[in-house]
DNA sequence: TTGTAAGCGTTATCAA
DNA sequence: TTGATAACGCTTACAA
């Protein structure tokens, strides 16, 4: 069933039925009933093609990844994927997925723009200086950005509180405590690596203190590289009592070390962790469970798909900037600090103010039947 | 630059222009020749909504995921992607990722091909008798799927020999003295699980031997369930002296029980698994270095892409069905059987038949300069 | 408020 | 071996 066969039915014309069906304002509204009626009625749907063809829209999103670079290595990048994916597929939009080699990713950016063959972009693990902004601003092409950047430009971008989130970790522990604190985090050339230093540094700060020596760290976050970390640093009698993580993969390698060096999480070392609820690795099923500042990256991917969708359709990039706020999940991964003065009794007033909450996910939040 | 100007520009036809970039055989060769050169020096790009438009093609390959389904629990699938992501962008077709709804998954399938907006699917984690395959094969659509099932129909797929790679691995634990053996295995319900048992079955037999009570476990392949497991297995006297498991991931919960039972991996228990080549999570880097069953899955993307391609292009699917061979790299995780006859000092002829090997991904395999 | 008709950039049919 | 010309199914001036 096509437009023609449509419009031939209603004894309308094509113009007229295409009209009623794209919501324009100068159709009577018995007509437009009539015309929506019956479209549904024969599961009329326009053909793309035909509708790129002509309006000179592509009807594509498009994500680009690097062939060989990081990204791939990435677990987060796919959950992201998986939450763009099912809000475009809520569209009448694609999303069309995209391998380059590296060296040639602007170039096709550039090409996929002026051949009209993408509608706009979602960028990935942007860095501070990305030189893919500029150019898609140059190019005139909507996209957004997941995470911010130091590029002086008014884009699109939704990115987590991380300096937030961090700050709030780290109060949690000096509450409990601790003060020798040590910061397992991320590449630096990603912004949210310095963001969550920042957050951390300031929380110190607020006590008039600061990081010990060599206790923040930069590394790719594999459980490999948290091993060899949290080895380093809790191999030594002066080690830190608590650790910050910036992702779940990294914790797992805590672990191991800790269990390694006969360390018990919680009692001897707590721990907390950026967690981006990555399905089959949960800081819940963790021994003990793992405390995380939570942030759903899932839901982060479908939240830039509807970005991208108001981006095209003209909304104003200074209007398309979201900053979630993490939520803090306190669990047996962390512990007060065991000191001369004995074991205290749990967080005090200021960790109960840090919105401290239970993993939202769980199976009380379903209604009661 | 579009079809018209080219051809204005050569003084040709459109007609004879677009035959002779497209291949047709009634086109003198020194017309092509002048066609093509022009081509590539406007660097000329044939509209793809105008060619959709009169072709009836879409130029889209898809893959379609369910929203809620195990699949994205699976952080292979996307390294599968990965690889297919890869192969299609070398050719002029687009990759679509769709979500959907996991009882709509048919429909979805039904409707994008009647409306004719995909050319051709890839069909990942098919279950046993999955019902996409028929539903496919009536529809008259192209597709190729990753592993093989039980549906009596000719297919196209591309497929590991997991029969063959658990039987090998088994067989090189019984070269080094292993009798007692666990296997933790995945859902039954996706057909590879079945052929690594009945592989691991078979290396048994053909010595006589059986797997003892309850070594035989099927599970989510999670690091969770493999710390379970392992753990149910491990921490009674009786124990198995090897474990072979599906994943890397399942592995790595290995690790973790043998860690808290004070079981050393290789001297205690000797544990082999299959190896997807995950790049963020590596069996050569856990300790002791895991052995492994190694078939790289992104690579299995991207054969799937090119043989999509293939059947899509007519080729018969009786033509297009792989079983590629998996690597047995041995490393420090498998050590001979610590017995009353004192240990033994290395893989016996049997093993070395088996075509053990390093890990064919190590830099020694790139070319001198 | 509706209709006519001209594109959009290809490919495909048929004739030359 | 080449060239007119008609689709392909939709949107959009412009006209009525």
């Amino acid at each position: 069933m096509n437009l023609r066969e449509l419009a031939a039915h209603l004894g309308l014309s094509q113009t007229t039925v295409s009209r009623a069906l794209n919501g324009y304002p100068d159709v009577a509204e018995a007509t437009r009933r009539q015309v929506m009626d019956a479209a549904r009625q024969f599961n009329y749907r326009p053909n793309p093609a035909a509708r790129r063809l002509a309006t000179g829209r592509a009807g594509t999103v498009a994500i680009l990844f690097p062939v060989e670079r990081n990204l791939l290595v990435d677990p987060h990048f796919f959950e992201l994927l998986a939450g763009l994916a099912d809000m475009i597929a809520r569209t009448e939009m694609e999303l069309s997925l995209r391998a380059t080699p590296p060296d040639q990713e602007l170039d096709n950016y550039r090409r996929l723009v002026n051949a009209g063959r993408v509608d706009g972009f979602v960028l990935s693990s942007p860095t501070l200086q990305d030189p893919r902004i500029p150019e898609l601003a140059a190019l005139g092409a909507p996209f957004v950005v997941h995470g911010r950047t130091e590029v002086a430009l008014p884009y699109a971008y939704l990115d987590i509180d991380n300096e937030d989130a961090f700050a709030r970790a780290t109060a949690l522990l000096l509450d409990l405590g601790h003060v020798d604190i040590a910061l397992l985090n991320g590449d630096p050339a990603l912004g949210f690596a310095v963001d969550r230093e920042r957050g951390f540094r300031a929380a110190l700060a607020e006590r008039g203190l600061a990081p010990f020596e060599g206790r923040v760290r930069n590394a790719p976050m594999t459980e490999e590289t948290g091993y060899r970390s949290a080895r380093a640093l809790l191999e030594r009698p002066e080690r830190p009592t608590a650790i910050l993580a910036s992702s779940v993969l990294l914790a797992l390698g805590v672990y191991r070390a800790a269990r390694d060096l006969g360390l018990a999480i919680g009692r001897d070392v707590s721990v907390i962790a950026h967690d981006d609820a990555l399905p089959y690795l949960k800081a819940e099923t963790f021994d003990p469970p793992l405390a995380t500042t939570l942030s759903p990256i899932r839901h982060a991917g479908y939240r830039l798909g509807e970005m991208l969708i108001d981006r095209i359709a003209g909304v104003d990039p200074q209007n398309l900037q979201e900053i979630l706020t993490c939520d803090l999940v306190f669990r047996a991964s962390v512990a007060p600090l065991r000191g001369e003065d004995g074991p205290r009794r749990g967080p005090t007033s200021a960790a109960s103010r840090s919105r401290t909450k239970d993993d939202p996910r769980s199976s009380d939040r379903r209604p009661a039947r």
